[in-house]
DNA sequence: TCTTTATATCAACAAATGTTCATGTAATTT
DNA sequence: AAATTACATGAACATTTGTTGATATAAAGA
């Protein structure tokens, strides 16, 4: 019991501080001193230190894509699919900050070889979320206008919500700001 | 004039050397290797790496506030001020796409001194944007919501464009992409 | 032409960094 | 109670990395 306490606090903490320093800015050494033990002992739970980075970022990725695809599957008018994504967007940033900081800034930092592998489910991901664009289009509920920018757009309304979650001087009601980013979305700023 | 020219390519060649790799993972050791030629070379140029990143990220930043100065002084309407800072986006974007990578995603490599004075100029940037909101939603033109949240929602609506200009295969006329981008943030995507 | 400035090289250093080995102790499981 | 697993430590390693000093050549300006 105490042992899994032990280990999840070593992964919050090296998550923190990741997401606080930067990956590459955080040494083994960092990581060891905020939890007040040696360096080697760092070792006994990770094999190395991109395997950290590496575990955060798919772990998370796969949460988005597995929201997504619940989204995707279901039966949603694309309008709703819209709000769900948000509301998907809105509920693993405010459960997990700091990975959604990593999945933003930090996917840079991996090795070639799962780089592009994450890129690929990023990519994946963006086309999911252009499908529901177009299928707005084609129905005639959204703008018929240049798909990517639109996803883009899109895309982006939702990705800054990780700076509102990791400040905690910024609290709010998750469904008044379900509301109005919703409504950013769809219908602008303008009266 | 020889040496204005190896000058530049040496700033040229180090900015997307550290907007391909990161900051942190871009050693002066790279840099000399992309420029062929010596280590110590390098610091003919420049004290110190970091006075590498310092210059790119406050030149930019001054770019970007002395468009948003103008933008702000001028008897626009704030709809129309928010046409013209997502047109200033686009050209600076445009023109420089790699500093602005840098100012999106690098920012947080500058040390401590260097760092608190880029958030100042980061949050005067945003506080800025904020006013012409806020002047937007008294004078009846925008919808009267949260306005952190319409802000963070603009501004993000425009930092992509990045993404979109340093990958060579996304070509678009810059004005209908202003005209589209204006369209998303004032009226959204639904019909 | 002479002097200054820009560009280049070689060698080396001190510090930082990821990782491993051998070993020990505490806690859990059987 | 014994055996296995989890957690911890100290020392050391091979590389990597930013930076410097001494020095040389090419170009520009006086």
């Amino acid at each position: 019991m105490k042992q899994l306490d032990r280990r999840d606090r070593f992964f919050q903490e090296s998550l923190k501080l990741i997401h606080q320093k930067g990956f590459k800015a955080t040494t083994i050494r960092d990581i060891a001193d905020q939890l007040d033990f040696d360096v080697a002992n760092v070792y006994n739970y990770i094999d190395s230190k991109e395997s950290l980075l590496v575990k955060f970022l798919f772990d998370i990725s796969a949460a988005f894509h597995q929201g997504l695809d619940h989204i995707i599957e279901s039966t949603y008018s694309p309008q709703d699919k819209i709000r769900a994504i948000v509301s998907l967007n809105i509920r693993l940033t405010s459960q997990r900050p700091y990975e959604v900081s990593l999945l933003v800034n930090e996917w840079r930092n991996l090795a070639p070889r799962y780089r592009s592998k994450f890129i690929k489910e990023k990519r994946a991901y963006e086309n999911k979320v252009r499908c529901v664009i177009e299928q707005g289009i084609k129905s005639g509920e959204f703008i018929n206008t240049n798909i990517e920018i639109t996803t883009y757009s899109v895309l982006a309304s939702v990705r800054w919500l990780f700076d509102w979650y990791t400040d905690q001087s910024k609290k709010m009601n998750p469904l008044d700001l379900e509301k109005q980013l919703t409504s950013f979305i769809l219908n602008g700023i303008q009266c």
